[in-house]
DNA sequence: TGACTGATACAACGCCGTTTGAATCGACGG
DNA sequence: CCGTCGATTCAAACGGCGTTGTATCAGTCA
């Protein structure tokens, strides 16, 4: 059982499991964002090696990575100049979680 | 690796199997949607019966019902005037496949 | 400090998907 | 056959998310 008696629609109010569930799918179910998580489950890698795969605006990439860091999916670290994103160690994990039908009961 | 050297945004043409993962995650990032699927994990469900755990109306239920087909994760069956839903056989594989770095490599 | 690079933040636009309402189809029952 | 119910389809309006361009921040080197 699920147990969503009246919510999925009755919006906001506390974020219910569901909704974070469709939250971190939505962040997931994007052709950038996919690639980048793809790529960064190769390794770490600084924004600017991201860009040799994915040939968009630096500006735009940027905005991709806030949304997957908004959702906790990737961390950041600096290195100099260059910020290096990790896929958070429990991504796997999360994302698996957060499909339909998982109830952990 | 995920050798998506240039695709990613270069849209269309064939729709290689990032892109395939992406529809069928976007299929799944939608509140309504994921409850559906929720729902039908416990067995299959006729409309009327889905609707009596997601109150919406019949039309938009039948919107999303249709994105859920199209992508292949339910399947119908008339019985009598109703129509019941089930999860494809495959649905779960299909969702954890399409997650980002889950290369069957 | 000043110039340059890597990366992020902000504001405005445009498009696609969702939503809504009304019409249509399919299947039973009187 | 006609009325009703379950479910789907169609057209149109709305809204949100992604894209673009510009400005700003952070860090290194001369």
């Amino acid at each position: 059982m699920v147990a969503l008696d009246d919510p999925v629609v009755r919006a906001a109010e506390p974020p219910g499991p569901a909704a974070q569930s469709v939250a971190l799918l939505t962040a997931v179910a994007d052709p950038i964002r996919w690639a980048v998580l793809a790529q960064l489950a190769d390794g770490k890698a600084c924004v600017c090696n991201l860009q040799e795969h994915i040939p968009i605006a630096s500006n735009l990439l940027s905005y991709h990575l806030k949304v997957l860091r908004d959702v906790g999916l990737v961390t950041t670290s600096r290195r100099g100049r260059w910020v290096d994103y990790t896929l958070a160690d429990d991504a796997r994990e999360r994302m698996t979680a957060a499909l339909p039908g998982a109830d952990p009961a």
